[in-house]
DNA sequence: CATGAATGAGTGTTCATTCAT
DNA sequence: GATGAATGAACACTCATTCAT
């Protein structure tokens, strides 16, 4: 009786609902500056029971990052279509965390702000996730060349610096095209009429790298002199 | 006896003194972690001192960002010819950016994780920085479109964007490039055993976006269809 | 084993348990002198108890400063009897002060000398409590003045002195009456071995200001020439 | 050169410079949380001379505790006069008393204030200053007793504590007295006009307590019954 | 004589974490 | 299963005090 009787939860449940908190949480104040208290207070359970579930603030900071990671992989992923041509696949890729990123600052701040900050265990291990599509992305630019019949003249190294910097650039306009307003929702109802949506970014960024990455691939080359 | 006592030392070199330790305990702790004792015991005084000189944390924070920022600046700006060809500015500029990272490790760290990852003040000072690089990279695609006589082609806004993909894209390939070790996990390609110097650095880069760039101010688009 | 080890005890007692060890610990090293470690200890718990419960030091020290004011209030306010003559309600009261402050000499000291040494927020508190105190003194003596039939006779204004001297008066004569030892230095009268009852204390003072209030509300009047 | 080349000064004239500022900082801060780089500052001096005249903080509040101790007891004293009658003499006595504390809040907070509340040295310093006048108002009282004609009604025990009482009613008539406009300085041409007077604060006084008095040593007294 | 440089020791405060109920 | 009660350990910050110059 009195304040609102917690209702029984399963416990699948109640983790996500604690990791929900902590995503905000984490990104609101960052992984030192969050507590513990803000955080079981938020997700309406008691401090012991965040604690019995998930049993350290360091594992329920990994559990978010693997959570968030995923999650945005299952994005790009879900959004390229297999079958079509090298570029169609890079860009609905892109389109994919563009969109993701936008409905999920959170946890793209988690990811891309809060877990690099820190020490060893969540550094390697949201760098393992980048590497991931920063692989998926080397394949794409590898079979691109292969497409345009020129394979040879791209070595795998320069393939994967390329991939490199197109992620580096897509992370780099995420945070441009997100960062003006504050927390739109999913639905995207109210969203400002002149923030690009996903797709148009994607455009963007395609239009720079992607000529620039044909013409390197047919044999173009930038020499300093 | 031991670590010489005392040693009387002028305040603006131990004010040096004090922020190459913090800029050190910052880069491997984060701010929140990185504890005043460590920074005073590595500077080689007592807590006290460091407060008399730098008055809080935040404002020891706060100062080494603003060196920080300021030496990253002033290393860009020293590398680019003033009168030479955009193309070729860009490319000694970004020769700058890379060797300046290569060679502070520590201070870009601070700079580029941990800044970013605290609050309001530090995230508005390096932002300007970063605003301040960004401007200058717009100014020079621009300056590129005058000289490939296309002006009107680019919008500012358009330009505005792909300075920002390419600063981000720089950002993505210095980590990669200053990587004390491959993130690769399975088999990959791996590290490469001779890092490349930051002139390497800066051609690749190149050889991907300013192909692509000049393309696109000459009126090619990439388009989903 | 030893001390007990982490007894269970409901808040509502700890929290008076904690505030006792404060009023002892405030009271005999001060505000700024007393630490909370000192105070936890005293009190039998550890220190982050008892800002869980209390909050602050300040916050600490106001509500022993409130705690205690209204126990000697509600000690002054329970001696008196309500419909007896003038005189005999402020002989009441007058021991009931003396009763109490001698039996709660912690918390007398608190109120009178240490709160009043701290700045805005103690002051106040404690002056807000005296002036209580006062303005009921000054109605009784008001009372009185027309018991006696005299009324016109006394303004308020120089009632509320004599009530602020007399106050006075009683405050000086509990430290002289409650004094551990004689604070005489050289030969002098030294402190008697037979220390004076709470009612004696209120006889002698009574004895003494009664009469000059009896005299001066009848006209009586003392000038200088 | 440059900021003002501090004048060589005597000693002498230095410490009182220091003790002065000491009187401001202690009166305004507390014991405790008055800094010595504040009393230095205001002082206008280095810290390090501070230490070099008045060795230690202990010392130092030691030292102005008994320089405003005497200039007290030396107001009261210079203040009364010598042959008079004794009803005459405690009057101006009374005079100088509120005389002197409204010309020197600073000092008399310190004794009246900030001695008391801090441990054993001080409080006993302060309080055989204040035993001094009360010897002399018992003296005082023995005396006009003495005038009276009726020496063996008052015993002295007695007469000490009328001399306690009257000395806290004087005490916290000061401060009501003095308390609601600030520190006024010693000229005193542009004082509140409802503000009395040290004479007439005296005057309130006698009349008050003489009368009790007076008719307290012709054998008046007052019963609870 | 006077001071900038320096520190040991301590303060209030917070947090992640556990147990008894 | 869920929580109020409780703590060990650490951290930012301050201050009285002393040398070397």
């Amino acid at each position: 009786m009195g304040a609102a009787k917690r209702k029984r939860v399963p416990r699948a449940v109640r983790e996500q609902q604690m990791m929900d908190a902590a995503v905000r949480t984490f990104a609101r104040c960052g992984y030192r500056a969050a507590s513990m208290d803000e955080i079981a207070e938020r997700a309406g359970v008691s401090k012991p029971l965040v604690y019995l579930y998930l049993h350290s603030k360091e594992d329920l900071f990994g559990a978010v990052v693997r959570r968030e990671s995923a999650a945005l992989v299952a994005a790009v992923t879900a959004a390229v279509e297999p079958g079509a041509a090298a570029d169609r696949q890079l860009w609905s890729g892109l389109a994919g965390f563009f969109a993701h990123t936008a409905a999920h600052p959170d946890g793209w701040a988690v990811l891309h702000q809060q877990a690099r900050a820190q020490g060893e265990p969540f550094v390697v291990e949201v760098a393992a996730m980048r590497a991931e599509i920063v692989r998926f992305v080397t394949g794409l630019i590898g079979a691109a060349a292969k497409e345009a019949g020129c394979a040879g003249e791209l070595a795998d190294r320069e393939a994967a610096g390329l991939a490199h910097a197109l992620v580096g650039a897509a992370e780099s306009l995420a945070e441009w095209v997100n960062a003006p307003t504050a927390e739109g929702t999913s639905s995207a109802v109210g969203a400002a009429p002149d923030r690009p949506t996903a797709e148009e970014a994607a455009g963007t960024l395609m239009n720079f790298a992607w000529t620039g990455l044909d013409r390197r691939m047919r044999g173009a080359r930038w020499a300093p002199a």
